[in-house]
DNA sequence: GGCATCAATCTACCCGTGGTAACTTACCGT
DNA sequence: ACGGTAAGTTACCACGGGTAGATTGATGCC
């Protein structure tokens, strides 16, 4: 009901309205979205509050990103871009395809661990931006399933994406696992995922249990 | 704007209000509801379309299950309890550690199969009842850390929780592949987790990759 | 230096949807 | 029959996503 003329909400020092560059603003709209998402939650998360954070209003975020899903898809986005370059440059220092598998698998748990933000928007919010999370996983199914058909070159295509999913998915659940229990080191999660997906169970399974060995036909 | 005395929407043997058993009502609106969100969406569901389905009003709803939330959690919370039911039947009909696995495997694929609605509830909008559903990973992980413990007694406890987390990491990602290449089947999926987790790459990876075998240590 | 121009930004608003208060009515026991 | 109670309804609020139009600050032109 003010004037609109004194507009006196508070800022001494600012000029009432500063403007900002195209670039620049969608970077710190982006940095305060993450920051947002992450700590409310996607749904109770709202649109003032991510432009409250960054110092503008409503109206600024969709002039940027169109609507408030289209705001956590070029988050999702801007992950995914990380997500590849930390893992392939990982796999591309290994000598061998169990280095490669470590290797790999480790710097994705130290991607996370380095940034929290991005994990819970990845594995928090994955319902929202479904679409743009599979199309992460997508991308890195393809690039272990390449990396897997250097390894193993008599195994179909099929085989080596299903053996890539296995890969994924369970690199993504002891990634949330750690989360839940910070005892769990990024070496104990590498070493366990090579237990199963380099070593086989078949090797640990003592012959103390019935018939162990007679059925693997 | 009609006359609400009138109410004539259609329904010609309808006495205008039929007055239902709670936990029948329940049942109705758990259903409805899990049609609803499997095929809308959790965020693009409305309660009023949950109550149009099952031909009642929204505050039916709530009395009921006191918020879309909470309507969700129960949903999930059935599809919780099946689940539990269909693996730990088939484990328990298996012979041996490898079949334990197997079998297991295989009822999990089949019953994300035959409920497709239940998949895509548990899959799709799991960031909202993240917790919930983060309780049924925990459930089938101790489950499934509990047979391995049975057939590699010579692993400790943290070892064991580890490789349940890839078991269930892995076999979920093969899932939601296998809804969008309806070309695999649950055979296919069985056998891939099986080739990790049961076999290794280890014993898959021809030695026509340099030094695959010197980089063990 | 002064002014036109254009884009960035704000104010004020709409409307769909989750959620609730208060009234109504169908069924059940007596 | 008849009252009590639980099941249902109508009518409403509030909050948050999304938008139209006024506003203002930087930029270039004279």
């Amino acid at each position: 009901m003010e004037s609109p003329a004194q507009a006196g909400t508070a800022g001494p020092a600012s000029p009432r309205r500063r403007r900002v560059g195209r670039e620049e603003r969608e970077r710190q709209i982006l940095g305060a979205a993450v920051a947002v998402f992450a700590e409310r939650g996607y749904a109770n998360a709202s649109m003032d509050a991510v432009a409250e954070r960054v110092g503008v209003t409503k109206p600024v975020l969709y002039t940027h990103f169109g609507s408030k899903e289209g705001l956590l898809l070029a988050c999702v986005a801007q992950a995914r871009t990380e997500l590849l370059d930390v893992t392939s440059a990982a796999a591309a220092a290994a000598a061998g395809p169990e280095e490669m598998l470590r290797l790999g698998t480790r710097a994705f748990f130290t991607f996370l661990d380095e940034r929290a933000a991005a994990f819970s928007l990845l594995y928090s919010e994955a319902s929202i931006a479904a679409d743009a999370v599979e199309g992460i996983r997508a991308q890195q199914t393809d690039f272990i399933a390449a990396l897997l058909g250097a390894a193993a070159p008599d195994a179909d295509t099929r085989r080596l994406q299903g053996w890539a999913q296995v890969i994924v998915g369970a690199c993504e659940r002891l990634a949330v696992w750690r989360a839940q229990d910070r005892r769990v080191t990024v070496d104990d999660a590498t070493e366990y995922l090579m237990d199963l997906a380099w070593t086989g169970l078949r090797d640990r399974a003592s012959g103390a249990d019935r018939a162990s060995g007679t059925l693997s036909g």
